[in-house]
RNA sequence: GCCGCCUUAGCUCAGUUGGUUAGAGCACUAGAUUGUGGAUCUAGGGGUCCCCCGUUCAAACCGGGGAGGCGGUACCA
């Protein structure tokens, strides 16, 4: 018969103990700080139609390559969601009635994308979204922003993070003053991009995509967006425009004025930093930034964005890009899809993945190794019926406990799967402490640090560091002496 | 999609101008010790040298094609 190479799908992972108590930390301290806000939970499928998702492609009855999809028993077109929020806008609408107006929710879960992975990059990610829907004031995507900073710090981030602020009304009137927009949304797409690599490319390089192109360090050439000079000009003083304060927005209206769409943008992000400025949160944790775009599609005013300001290296040392580890914005067009009059919304999303990930390879996300069982060791095989009566009261006292279940009878087998499962301590229980009435308890953490002192073999056996015996009905506050034991009973309650 | 680097044991990697049976460290298994973890010592298992085609008396090594991994770039709801 032939065997079957066991590989993990690209672009997938397995996760274990680690990893999981890992995570399950990081969204603990999430889900804290949204629920602080006044948010509640919301959990909707791994599957959605695929118009509700809206991803068919253009003109043809296919999902868009980049969604997992299949058709199910009556041929209906199903997709794994790519993201949070177009599940959110569905549930919504499809619940309108019930839901109080302003619908404030969060939910967390593993989305699917199906395409190239990269560095924290994966096909199957997890996100951790809250969403305000039916508040159509600047005051709800403040408090996004807000939000995402209090989340950062929650995750003990503070100072290694930047939330930056723009709004998509305010790159709508720099295209359109130099003749784009509406008018060639082809190009504008091309603009936005353009702007959006600021941060990579510098100046100059955001200078050659706006113009003829630029050819990369890998050698790939990206065409530009065949802008005149007077246009790239005026684009590249907009991205360019940094500060702060009433002489900032003074000079970003400067930059759009003609454009009524452009003023109202301006005047939005005015008042969104009147409010950070006066729940203290200072630019050095919420700033807005003229080059912010996020995707292209959905979002119709602000948009926002955090990033880690420290540099990752992976596995290899190589340097890595990495990029935003959350976004957002407002997007009062979707939940129209579903509903005819207008819904105005506004969230945004946190990579919990992708963050992970960063936080692993900068050694942010290390912890101990968890406490494992105690095991009861099983020296006789005929009285398994004792061990077992061992086992369930410890588990009744809330220790965890197992019984030694594998194939071997060898003792110091057992001991090293105990060792090997990081145990506090096991049971031992032969035939002559059973005549006495009493149990070996060895305390392998104890043990290990006693036994640092011993280098014979003979020695280390004869010592037997850290056991010692005591009574059968003794055994439950023993063991609950024990420090690892006492401190994981102490953490149940 | 495009560009670069990489692919030999479970992991990290050596491998002489192309030359017999392809190696090391770690890990794993067993024993020294049939009732005691670690350390030590001894022994052992484990390989389609990524795949296919070609050159050659002979290919892990040379040539061509392909796959996979990592990174960059493009795209990203």
């Amino acid at each position: 018969m032939k065997l079957i190479a066991p590989r993990l799908p690209r672009g997938f992972e397995d996760r274990a103990q680690k990893d999981i108590a890992a995570i399950t930390e990081m969204t603990a301290r999430i889900r804290q700080v949204y629920e602080r806000y006044g948010f509640d939970p919301v959990e909707t499928p791994f599957f959605e139609y695929t118009e509700t998702l809206g991803k068919f492609l253009p003109d043809t009855d296919r999902p868009n390559v980049g969604v997992f999809s299949l058709q199910d028993d009556d041929e209906q077109w199903m997709s794994l969601r790519y993201d949070l929020t177009a599940p959110l806008a569905r549930y919504f609408a499809e619940n309108f009635d019930r839901l109080p107006k302003p619908f404030r929710s969060y939910r967390q879960g593993y989305v699917f994308r199906n395409e190239k992975p990269g560095p924290g990059r994966f096909r199957q990610f997890m996100q951790f979204d809250a969403d305000t829907v039916g508040a159509p004031g600047p005051e709800a995507d403040a408090e996004m922003c807000m939000m995402m900073a209090d989340t950062m710090d929650a995750l003990g981030l503070e100072g290694q993070y930047l939330v930056k602020v723009n709004n998509r009304k305010v790159l709508d009137g720099v295209l359109e003053l130099i003749g784009l927009g509406a008018a060639d949304p082809e190009k504008s797409l091309t603009v936005l991009r353009a702007i959006d690599k600021l941060d990579r490319l510098g100046l100059e390089g955001v200078s050659e995509l706006l113009g003829a192109g630029r050819k990369d360090e890998s050698g790939d050439f990206t065409k530009g967006a065949g802008l005149l000079p007077d246009a790239i000009h005026r684009v590249l003083g907009y991205v360019g425009l940094k500060g702060e304060g009433e002489s900032f927005f003074a000079g970003l209206e400067a930059l759009v004025e003609g454009s009524a769409r452009g003023l109202e943008g301006v005047a939005e992000l005015r008042a969104m930093a009147a409010l950070f400025a006066a729940a203290g949160y200072g630019a050095d944790r919420v700033r807005i930034d003229p080059a912010v775009v996020r995707g292209l599609e959905y979002y119709t005013g602000p948009v926002f964005e955090v990033e880690l300001t420290f540099r990752v290296t992976n596995e290899k040392g190589q340097d890595v890009v990495f990029g935003s580890v959350g976004g957002g914005g407002r997007y009062d067009g979707l939940v129209s899809r579903f509903r005819s009059e207008p819904v105005p919304a506004t969230g945004f999303s946190i990579g919990v993945s992708r963050l992970a990930h960063a936080l692993k390879l900068t050694g942010n996300l290390e912890s101990a190794d968890p406490v494992g069982p105690v095991v009861v060791l099983v020296l006789d095989k005929d009285q398994t019926a004792r061990y077992g009566e061992i086992v369930s009261r410890l588990r009744r006292a809330g220790i965890r406990a197992e019984m030694f279940m594998g194939q071997t009878k060898n003792f110091g087998k057992q001991v090293a799967y105990a060792d090997k499962r990081n145990s506090p301590a096991v049971i031992i229980e032969g035939t002559d402490e059973r005549a006495r009435g009493i149990v070996q308890i060895k305390d392998l953490i104890a043990g290990k640090e006693a036994a640092k002192a011993i280098a014979d073999n003979a020695e280390w056996k004869a010592e037997r560091p850290g056991q010692f015996e005591c009574r059968d009905d003794e055994i439950i506050a023993r063991l609950s002496a024990l420090p690892a034991i006492h401190a994981h009973l102490q953490s149940q309650k």
